[in-house]
DNA sequence: TTATTATGGATATTACAGGTCTGTAATTAA
DNA sequence: TTAATTACAGACCTGTAATATCCATAATAA
């Protein structure tokens, strides 16, 4: 019940971006430098990022990657299920189990009217904390930390991005 | 980002031990066969969930497991953490990169000061969410799923534990 | 064209979840 | 006391996913 180390760097990844938005893209070597981890595993990152829209890559002299859209509509959520997949939390597996019997109840009267809906009491407790998770994370995005993070800086002022 | 099977089968097994308090204890084949899950398997969680006081465990010629306290008061929080450990959901592995001077701001003027508090930005994200995911796991207990169990078969009644 | 940069595939390595087997210890019935 | 029963702890195996590297290829700008 952890998050990968995939998702560690795709989030910094995308702050850095959201940082630096200086002329236009950062090239992976840049990227790689800045996090600390190697060139090769972060374009995997980045790809997968790039393919479900989070961000923009231009290859060629001076390209890299860019935002692909506005740093405050970049959930955690999204950069999360992007790099984690979209699985739920709990997948029950033994749905022919005796206990299935009497905790989801599909033996009985009502026989299969309700096996769409997620009638299963268990799944249903660990749905709701997944959705509590969920509308957590989507509440807090990458512009939200780096808003904070300025904030909090503004006393040291190291005028890092004037140039 | 998922749940272990292990914990499914720690659920299950302690509803079926809430469920069916009619003597005292259930021994490990009566539990594998209802989850549908070998016994040395299942006894491997067992064990676990002994050492942390969730359950007890009398050996010998009618033993068997039982409840260590009111199924009410084992929360669905208390029986994950003790399947899938107690580390938190976001770990940070590369304290010393660059990102991490701007985001947890040690190196700026007010030094190690902040060192200890969770001073870093991603992770005060991460461990809010950690934090709304456990407050809901820690309102739903074992009682509050056979409850909902019970209330639904009320209209069937199928007198199975009444022998 | 040529240098540069991202992309995708193949591959190696490691860690761990999931699972089995076995011998031992504790308990009770006889 | 003996024997049957049951939980316990450890060693062990296996498949899969995470982590990571390398290389060949495609796209782009100068
Ligand atoms: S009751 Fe729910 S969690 Fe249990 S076996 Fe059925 S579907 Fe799975
Ligand atoms: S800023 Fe936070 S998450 Fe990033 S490297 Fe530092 S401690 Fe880790």
């Amino acid at each position: 019940m952890q998050f990968s180390k995939s998702t560690d760097y795709a989030l910094h990844a995308l702050l850095h971006l959201g940082n630096s938005e200086r002329h236009n893209n950062v090239g992976i070597k840049e990227l790689a430098v800045t996090l600390g981890v190697s060139e090769s595993y972060l374009s995997k990152i980045m790809s997968k990022l790039r393919q479900d829209g989070i961000v923009r890559a231009v290859p060629g002299v001076n390209g890299g990657y860019e935002l692909a859209k506005p740093a405050d509509q970049i959930t955690f959520l999204d950069v999360i299920q992007v790099i984690e997949g979209r699985q739920q939390m709990f997948e029950c597996s033994n749905t022919n189990s005796q206990q299935h019997q009497l905790l989801a109840d599909e033996g009985t009267d009502q026989g299969h009217q309700a096996r769409r809906g997620s009638e299963c009491l268990v799944e249903k407790v660990m749905y709701g904390a997944e959705q509590q998770l969920h509308q957590y994370l989507q509440a807090h995005t990458i512009q939200t930390v780096i808003d904070e993070a300025l904030k909090r800086n503004c006393s040291g002022n190291h005028d890092k991005n004037k140039k």
